[in-house]
RNA sequence: CGCGGGAUGGAGCAGCCAGGUAGCUCGUCAGGCUCAUAACCUGAAGGUCGUAGGUUCAAAUCCUACUCCCGCAACCA
């Protein structure tokens, strides 16, 4: 089994392009382990507890779970819009989740992995918030956006993450995907150098925090972040589920010959994934070969800088699908960016490459070897013909192409595999530029040959179709209903081979399934 | 000596981990084709791979130093 996560969001706010990326990326990985014939489940969703959350909703006078539902519904929306299929929705108000935080905390006080401990500190009123020496300006005071500033004790509850920093270095030195790309595992290592020997506090006082988890044994305390947050990985996984809880069999999902994936940005590697929650897990009893591996992305940044909602330069996902549609927008999220990296979001980069590599490439072979079949032969596909030098080399360029795209995939670098794609229709394009088909039907001692040329480009299609199926679901199952083979992605990878069009076989009628993206007003 | 990323023809990128003729897309120029979504195909021009050293028969790729840009300390994937 495949288990694949997502960073869950927070729900304080709108999902941006940064949010949409995350989803679609993993959205399309799931999609490529089903067609490798993989059984896969999919988690994703939302982080709807803590502080941010109730001030926001104090803000706007709701309670924090109406205001949580309203802003979870512009999540759910997004991902339905953008064809996003998950197996499991984690929320983190669900009870069962609740529940799962709480027998952890349980066990691991039982442990003596918790204890309790009184800080002393500058406390900021208005911001809610203690302070640290970052917080001081160049003259080493608490600048006026603090407000009041008083020093104040509270206690608290620590996690031990301090024994367990050794066994994290030993960990990640010895496990060499345990953080992809391997540039992100050796920021992370730095870090666990610089940073090791504190503990990590975990609780917030409720007369601080109210909207969180109680802990189970100290009823005036609530979870912070950590220990709620980090755990829905596990919790909706089915891990310590109730009987009747309708979650996976977690000893299923969770398992060590196929280590669950963790797609997340990364800013959230050090320290919250790659410290706290691989530590978290240890202490829980999760052994080295169970541990997740990590995958990191990049960002999307807006003309070389960070999209910021100070900058007022958010790129909203749902007017992006809504004008150029949901195909374009997935397509660019997963080919324009190679994983791990960050890259530029351009809108005139999105219509280019869908124009090119879509419509102009893809979409105009698919249009023109369904429409001289159609027009050629009556749609109807044979065999008949001998196999020439040129046929054989169109076969093996489609047979490098599958296989280049299955090692891109493999490893998680989507574009690589997009382009291993592209390769081998614009082999095609040239093939039919050479072939001449349309001089072929002219003569009619080359029926034959005419009609393996046709058939070469249908067959190429044919693949294309499920190859693209996993980035473009819908516009590879328009392909495949043209091909009047609307089963074609019931298929998995290994069905792959040569002739998955029979002789024979009548396709259907071609429609345009990419169309040109063309701006009419250069306005905005 | 904080940590990390980036610097490759006009633009955007890949290649670097496992050295061996510098690759892709867009753009430009010149041809060709007409089956097709003004789409397709062919060819050309354009790069001393940030700078300076080093290792090597051989360096974009490994090592050292330096320069510039961007992140990590603010909401935020």
């Amino acid at each position: 089994m495949f288990y694949l996560t997502t960073a869950i969001d927070y729900t304080n706010g709108s999902p941006h392009i940064g949010h949409a990326y995350e989803k679609v990326l993993a959205d399309v990985l799931a999609r490529y382990r089903r067609l490798r014939g993989d059984e896969v489940f999919f988690l994703t969703g939302v982080d709807q507890h803590g502080q941010k959350v109730q001030q926001t909703a104090e803000k706007e006078g709701v309670n924090p779970a109406t205001f949580v539902k309203r802003t979870t519904k512009k999540f759910l929306n997004l991902w339905e819009k953008l064809d996003v299929r998950y197996d499991g929705w984690a929320e983190t108000i669900d009870e069962r989740h609740k529940a799962c935080v709480q027998a952890i905390l349980t066990t691991l006080q039982e442990q003596g992995q918790l204890y309790k401990k009184a800080h002393s500190g500058h406390y900021s009123v208005r911001q809610e918030q203690f302070l640290s020496d970052r917080d001081r300006d160049e003259s080493g005071n608490f600048g006026p956006e603090w407000g009041e500033v008083i020093v104040i004790e509270e206690e608290n509850w620590y996690f031990k993450l301090s024994e367990h920093t050794a066994w994290l270095k030993e960990y990640l030195e010895t496990t060499s995907d345990a953080v992809l790309p391997a540039f992100r595992k050796a920021e992370l290592v730095n870090a666990l150098e610089r940073n090791s020997g504190t503990d990590l506090c975990i609780s917030r006082p409720k007369e601080r925090l109210r909207w969180g988890i109680e802990f189970p044994f100290d009823p005036d305390f609530v979870t912070y972040v950590w220990f709620d947050a980090l755990i829905n990985y596990i919790s909706f996984a089915g891990y310590r589920a109730a009987e009747g809880s309708e979650l996976p069999d977690f000893s299923k999902l969770w398992t060590a010959d196929e280590r669950p994936v963790h797609i997340i940005g990364k800013d959230i590697l050090v320290p919250a994934h790659g410290i706290y929650w691989l530590c978290m897990l240890h202490a829980m009893g999760f052994k080295d070969e169970e541990m997740p591996r990590l995958l990191v992305h990049g960002w999307w940044n807006i003309k070389g800088e960070k999209m910021s909602k100070s900058l007022g330069n958010i790129v909203d996902p749902n007017e992006l699908a809504d004008k150029f549609g949901v195909e374009a927008l997935r397509y660019y999220l997963v080919r324009d960016i190679t994983t791990g990296k960050d890259s530029d979001f351009d809108l005139e980069r999105l219509i280019m490459l869908f124009n090119t590599e879509l419509a102009n490439e893809l979409g105009n072979l698919c249009n023109r070897a369904l429409n001289m079949s159609q027009r050629f032969t009556d749609g109807v596909l044979t065999l008949s013909g001998a196999t020439t030098e040129d046929d054989l080399t169109l076969q093996q360029s489609l047979a490098e192409s599958t296989a280049e795209y299955r090692a891109a995939m493999d490893e998680f670098d989507v574009s690589r595999a997009l382009q291993a794609i592209s390769r081998h229709v614009v082999h095609c394009n040239g093939y039919a530029e050479r072939m001449k088909p349309w001089e072929l039907k002219k003569d009619p001692a080359q029926a034959d040959r005419l009609a393996t040329v046709l058939y070469h480009l249908a067959e190429s299609v044919a693949h294309c179709s499920v190859l693209l199926s996993p980035v473009l679901p819908e516009a590879a199952a328009k392909l495949a209903s043209q091909l009047n083979r609307p089963d074609l992605l019931d298929l998995r990878f290994g069905d792959l081979s040569w002739g998955l069009l029979a002789d024979g076989h009548a396709i259907g009628k071609p429609k345009p399934v990419f169309p040109r993206i063309v701006i009419e007003e250069s306005a905005e």
